[in-house]
DNA sequence: GGGCACATGTAAGCTGTTACATGATTAA
DNA sequence: TTAATCATGTAACAGCTTACATGTGCCC
């Protein structure tokens, strides 16, 4: 699956949920999707006329009285369908975090430590988002067939975030035996 | 953080374990770094040359014979303790098995558990790719003083494979409830 | 001498972000 | 009325991948 159709499942997923202005969606990836996906603008409103121009959303009120909102038609509908049975493409992997830590003896065991100690903090503060989203999806009674779905992607967050808490604490212990390893050295 | 100094700092950590060629760097970060980074010619090429220039890595061997090999200098060193002491870029998220599974409802149930189910052999497999990175480290007797974090980025990734087999197995078990609640409204 | 792995590099092109320009609507 | 938020869009640019062009050295 091309990068382009990603964006375009994105925004057509959005739509699918209720119809909604470009400034929305946006608004609804970064709050909603936000701890796997996101889109700018710059993507958001070219792919929005292109979907119109294919007929796959259509527009309610002009662009130029800004407030416009898209809903997604039926040969909308399809194509969603469409884009999500394509092949997952697998992103190219980018950990900075990892990155530094791979060469982490010229940072030394301290720095090493505190970034271990920042993505544990990280880690736990959203955990801590997690479960306002899961207590959001679970109130809104609108769209319980699409529940399940999405409990599924927060659980996979909270899965997440927890290894990383686990292999945080565990990595902060051996560094902890390093650094007294290199005092005892002294 | 800029997206670029990031690629620097892979190639000035990688020449800073042994003095390479590109294309050994490129082997390197891809066999060695490659379950949290990743790096293309057409980003490595221009970048040694330009560390060439700054005095950061020298040449040995004209690239016209097609073997020269690069070495971090003095100041190359520095830059790198610099770089590496930069503050982390979050990557944007783009998980796309997590965007289909969200729009399940749309793909259906079975779809939903072919996807976990590929991902939770995907992650089982990563998992033996990191048991024989680890034993290599381990092997590896050159590099004694870095093994401790080369281990801990391995421990990372083996934690995130963790997760998402205990995830994929959790929502195996959530989607065959919904595939039985599915047929009984029928 | 044919094929393969090693090696260097460039150019085109795609994806995506950022910054900017512009305007409407609403609440203080 | 002024500030904040909602809203639409574009242009420039950064970053990265891919494909291509080219060549070396080795082994069968």
């Amino acid at each position: 699956m091309a990068r382009e159709q990603q964006t375009e499942t994105a925004v057509l997923g959005a739509l699918s949920v209720e119809p909604m202005t470009g400034y929305a969606i946006r608004e609804a990836i970064r709050d909603v999707l936000g701890h796997f996906w996101s889109e700018s603008f710059g993507q958001i409103y070219p792919i929005l006329r292109e979907l119109e121009r294919r007929g796959l959303v259509s527009r309610r009120g002009s662009a130029r009285t800004h407030a416009s909102t898209f809903a997604i038609t039926e040969p909308g509908q399809a194509r969603l369908r469409e884009l999500l049975a394509q092949p997952i493409q697998p992103p190219t992997p980018r950990n900075g975090l990892l990155l530094r830590l791979f060469f982490g003896r010229h940072l030394g065991p301290e720095a090493c430590r505190d970034l271990l100690a920042a993505a544990r903090t990280g880690a736990a503060r959203q955990l801590e988002r997690y479960a306002a989203i899961r207590v959001e999806i679970l109130a809104d009674a609108a769209n319980a067939e699409d529940r399940p779905y999405w409990l599924l992607t927060v659980a996979a967050s909270e899965h997440a975030a927890r290894a990383t808490i686990a292999w945080a604490d565990a990595s902060l212990v051996e560094l902890d035996a390093l650094r007294t390893a290199g005092e005892g050295e002294r």
